[in-house]
DNA sequence: CTTATCATGTAAGCGGTTACATGATTAC
DNA sequence: GTAATCATGTAACCGCTTACATGATAAG
């Protein structure tokens, strides 16, 4: 699912315009998520162009007019169509996986600065991703929970290995 | 760390080709990292005419010839830098998740199968990474190691939170 | 008076992938 | 004879980010 069919989802529950779209992304999707303005916009007027989205300017008091799109019967259709295509792989890029594998090329103290700063990462995502919980989950969809629940799960993961990695890398240098 | 270092990290241990690059990816680093050749050979062309790889063509008996690329000095230097520079921030592309989020609109067998494929990829990278430690684990440096050790922990979590997932979905089947 | 928020958009570039093209050798 | 492995390379395209450009209002 690329960026054309994760707008169309958002408007499925409701007519938003560019930028609330990009609000949503970065509130309740950044991480796993978050495309750029310069993505969003142009998307948007391709999706329209396709008969996909109908455009609304909708003028505001106090506040520069915004492009309200509502999402169209076969903006629907398309959507359920792509939901019921095969889905990719996951992808993960990771740079200190990366660092790691080369890690023989610098020393101790550098490897313990990357896993610290993995495991801080981690700990920030979960504790964010709890508040999104808090905030929105009383009235999230049960998938959708499952979804944030996944996220939740991972990070702790993660930080647990982190955490664990740290551990070994102390043994390693008190023995050297 | 693009490409271009990650090329010049596996040639700080031996000169390779760019053919024997692609399968040294493939085989040892697949589950985070595996550009495909029409990455490869360009960026090897350029880092040569950056001066960073020297290329010597390597004539062999029964098979047809090899460009075997040895990484320079100041090619040393270049990715001793890169190992010093800030980091990249991990990025998780994940359709499943995604689609998770969008699971109102389809029904539970739906889930069921994406959540089932998702465990079932999980157990496959498990094993194929524990087969990867088998097989050069015992000659791999320290920090090399964290990093498999890493994949594997975390394709283990996955693996258990699918598991977990799959149950709260029956559950929730047998409700309603 | 200056910073943050609201709001939309374009152009250039990046870092790849996919598909194509070629060709020799080995194993079944 | 035909499929798999070894080996190298190019061209077109994709999906997205970054930087730029604009401008209005609200809050401190």
């Amino acid at each position: 699912m690329k960026v054309r069919h994760a707008i169309l989802g958002l408007l499925m529950e409701e007519a938003r315009s560019g930028y609330e779209i990009k609000q949503y992304f970065e509130n309740r999707l950044a991480y796993f998520y978050d495309p750029s303005y310069g993505t969003i916009y142009p998307t948007l007027k391709i999706l329209e162009q396709d008969g996909f989205l109908s455009k609304t300017t909708v003028t505001q008091e106090g506040k520069p007019n915004k492009n309200v799109y509502t999402i169209t019967d076969t903006g629907i259709q398309e959507f359920l169509d792509c939901l019921k295509s095969p889905y990719e792989p996951d992808v993960v890029r990771s740079d200190v996986l990366m660092r790691l594998f080369f890690g023989t090329y610098v020393d101790n103290s550098q490897i313990m600065e990357w896993v610290e700063d993995t495991r801080l990462q981690a700990d920030h995502n979960v504790k964010n991703l709890l508040k999104i919980k808090e905030l929105y989950g009383y009235r999230m969809p049960f998938p959708q929970l499952l979804s944030l629940d996944y996220g939740i799960a991972l990070n702790r993961s993660k930080l647990e290995i982190a955490e664990s990695f740290m551990i070994r890398l102390h043994e390693r240098e008190s023995q050297s």
